[in-house]
Parts: C-alpha cells; structure tokens; sequence
DNA sequence: CGACTCGTTGACTCTCTTCAAGGATAGTGG
DNA sequence: CCACTATCCTTGAAGAGAGTCAACGAGTCG
C-alpha cells in the first residue's frame, strides 16, 4: 500500500458504508481508487423524485441508506410499485436508453451516482463489475418473477404475510437486536406493492394482531414485533431464511 | 474471407434462424465460429419439459423456433406463468447457481444449448457478448415490471386486451402477410399468465367478438383478427407499435 | 388550535371465481 | 367407419373475496 493522501471521493468510497454490500463488492481498493475519481453523493429528502418514467437514462444509482420505491403509473392514475429498493442496492439500466419506470425516495436517503457513460466504461474496464451487475439484474429478474406470482396467485392474507417477511430479511442486517422490525412505506404503498387497497392491507394486518403473529407499536403503527413466525411463513408461502 | 470448410456446428450457426435476433446478433462471424464449436442444437416435442425449478443452471439455451413458457407453482399447486418466450429470445441464468422457475415448451421447439461454463467463458471473453446478455435480461427485467402492473391494477378486459397485443408484437415479423394472429397456448396458460382463470379467459374473448374488436378461427379458437386495433389498445393501456 | 395525513373500521357492492354442464375436435381401437 | 374417450373451450348460475364509499380517531405540523 502507498502512502498517499486520498482524495475526497476515495474517502467517500472508503468509508461508504455501502462497499462491502453494493456493487463495489466487486471491487479491490485499487479498483475502487479509480471508480471512485466519477462518482458523487447525493443526499435526497423523503419523498424527493430520483428518476422520472421515459427520462434520458444516463445515470446509475447505488443506495447507501435510506430506501426507493420504483413505480408505474397507467393512464388512468393506478400506481402499481414494482419494487422497493434498500440500502446495498443499484439502480439503473445499463445499455437502455430510458427509463421504464419511475423511483423516489420513502425515507431520507444517500445515493451514489455515476454518470452512465462512466458507468459503462468501468463495466468494460473491469469484468468482475460487470459480472456483478448481471448477476443483481438476473436476482432483480428472478425476485420480479416471484413478485409476479405473488400478484398473481396469492390471496390478500398470503400477500401481506409475504411482505412482512420481506421486511424481515431486509432488515436481517440492519436490526437493532430486538425483535422489531420497520415499516419504512405508508399503507397504500404496501397496497400498490401488493396489488390491493389500503383498507385490505389494514384489515389483514388486524387480523394477524389478533391471531397473536404480530403487534404494532410507534406512530402509525410503523413498527411490528414478530410474535409467531413459522405460522407467518406458513401463510405467506415462503421462508425468511431466518435461523 | 478463408476459403475452408466449416465444420458441422458452424454450418448450425451461419444458417441459424435466430442468428440476428438472438444474442448471437451481438458477434462477428468468426466470433460466432468459435462460439459454435460449443453448442448443441436440441429439438423438443410439444409440452416437454427444458428446466426443472431448483435444478442446477449448469445450461443456457436460445431459442431458435418454437415457444417456452417459465412458469413457478406454490406448494398447493397454484400456478403462475411468468413470461412466454419466442425465436430469438435467450433462456438461463448466468452466474447463478440455480433455477428460480420451471419451463416448458408449448409446441414444437428448437433450442440452442451452451454448457454455463462455456458461455461464461463466452461472457468474458467477448465483452460484446456480455454487453448484449446484460441488456437483454434489463429489458426482461423491464417486461416483469410491466408485468407486475398488468397483474396488480389491471382489470379482466384490460389484461386481455394487453395480451392480445403482447401477441401481435412477437409476430410481427413472422406472420404471414394477413392479419391473422396465432394462439400457442391455452385458454389456461393464458389464465395462469394474466391472473385468471380459464372460465373468465374466454368471457373476455367472447366479450372482444361481439363488440367485434377481434374475431376468432380454426381449431379451439387459436387463431385470430385484429378488427379493431386501436380500441383494443385503448382497453389494454398500451400501444402495439404496430404501423 | 385547526388543517392535514395516515391508519382503522363498518356496510355495501361488484368483479371475478367456483361449480356445473355441454359442445367441438382429435385420437384410439374394434 | 363409428363408438369411445380425452382435451379444450364456452356458457350459465351462484358465491366469495376484495373493492368502494364513508366515517372516525390519532398523531403531526404550521
């Protein structure tokens, strides 16, 4: 290792909280050193648009904190979420040349940006970037697909005992060591994620209070306690992978 | 231009009928000679099985002619078809270790196999390759998303509207001239892609005749008009791209 | 304090499902 | 050649799950 000053952007890399998790991964410190020289952070507010359906697609976003909703809207006003992106995360298209889709933020967020362009030139430079890119976008195909069956098969009770389970395992890593989880998105995003209403969301959720699987606490009942998990994934139909 | 003799394999590649609209558009033609020293062409009967969910994603396939249908089923034995795939589309998950969902063929269909290895290789070796593969799967990426809308907001007619205009799009450069439109899959594949069921399937269908937005022919109704294009896009929220 | 957002609950409606039956076509075997 | 069966599609009637509409409570913010 040389003994060097870095720069302000190798610094930001080096202490990203998001390195070891992202697509930076990948990535020795050399590497990073160079990637580092094009990127920038951007700190956005709640609720704040980050990308705008059928705009020019010449950025690329990693997500160090905070979370992203991705959505459509129809013609008619139906919102349907088609993903909600959390810290470790990328988006972006590479190689298309708009957007499909739009994305802002739930909750305060930091994001790494690259200028697509830039973007490119390291997938090319460096092969094991692109590697990992391909490979998020095959898991983001495969999870979009599983969303799909969700959508399409699974009653109301199914779809939201899944999505808590969701929260679970992203939440594996971040928790606070109690049994208690957040539910960073209102009642009619988890809706417009699920296919459903809010009234349907809020009424499942009550069912499950009173069938002792889960308790609320905090404003707006934005924290839930896991109060009988196997019975959750037996009704969600998948495993939380949790030990 | 060498004045040699090409081996078995190359003679498969250079008269492919996918050779530009697969992935293999991506490569020079001594590119696709090497590329072509290891692949297999495999021919598969109507509803045989080409991926087993959980298998080992040691293969990846294009496919030449005929269609697949990728499919996941919960454990009580719902099923959801995720996406249909035609000539030139590509079927695997590189650098992944297993498969997320089934498929099968829904006729008569030629696929193109390389071993995963072989076509990692392929990745590496080729960034033209690899830039193509990663486009291509943003883009079935972007196709699920549109998916997920379909089965999370749109209504019975809406959905069947959008269908028959997925189907005039893939056929658009293999029809026959006439406006005519096959139906590969069933009433129930179709149900099982859009959230139905075959019974609600067919009422749309016969709803779209006696509005006389489309009219149907031949054996079990798997051929049909396009009599009213832009109503049926207007009821499916989306445009044909037809001219 | 009042306006606003968000979540919850109740009563009613409606779209799609479920259940049941019948018709058309293709394949099979006597 | 024709009964027999199987598959697929269609149609009808009844039922259920989720949606719609409306009201209210709790917390937040200016």
């Amino acid at each position: 290792m040389k003994k060097r000053s870095m720069t302000f952007t190798e610094l930001l890399c080096n202490k990203c909280q998001a390195r070891f998790r992202g697509i930076c991964s990948s990535l020795s410190n050399e590497q990073l050193s160079e990637i580092s020289q094009s990127v920038k952070h951007a700190h956005y507010s709640k609720g704040q648009e980050v990308i705008n359906f059928n705009e020019e697609a010449n950025k690329v976003y990693n997500i160090i904190s905070g979370s992203i909703r991705q959505y459509k809207i129809l013609s008619d006003g139906r919102r349907q979420i088609v993903g909600f992106l959390f810290p470790g995360d990328f988006l972006g298209i590479p190689y298309e040349e708009k957007f499909t889709y739009y994305a802002d933020t739930i909750e305060e967020t930091c994001l790494c940006v690259f200028s697509r362009k830039n973007f490119e030139t390291h997938l090319v430079k460096f092969p094991a970037f692109e590697k990992e890119v391909l490979k998020r976008t095959s898991i983001k195909l495969s999870d979009s697909f599983e969303q799909n069956m969700l959508l399409g098969k699974k009653h109301a009770r199914e779809k939201l005992a899944t999505f808590l389970i969701l929260l679970l395992k992203v939440q594996k890593n971040s928790r606070n060591g109690k049994n208690l989880f957040k539910i960073p998105m209102t009642r009619e995003d988890i809706a417009d994620y699920l296919g459903l209403r809010t009234e349907t969301t809020s009424r499942m959720f009550t069912e499950f209070c009173t069938e002792d699987l889960i308790s609320f606490t905090g404003t707006n009942n934005n924290f839930f306690q896991i109060k009988n998990l196997p019975q959750l994934e037996k009704i969600g139909k998948v495993k939380s992978e949790f030990t």
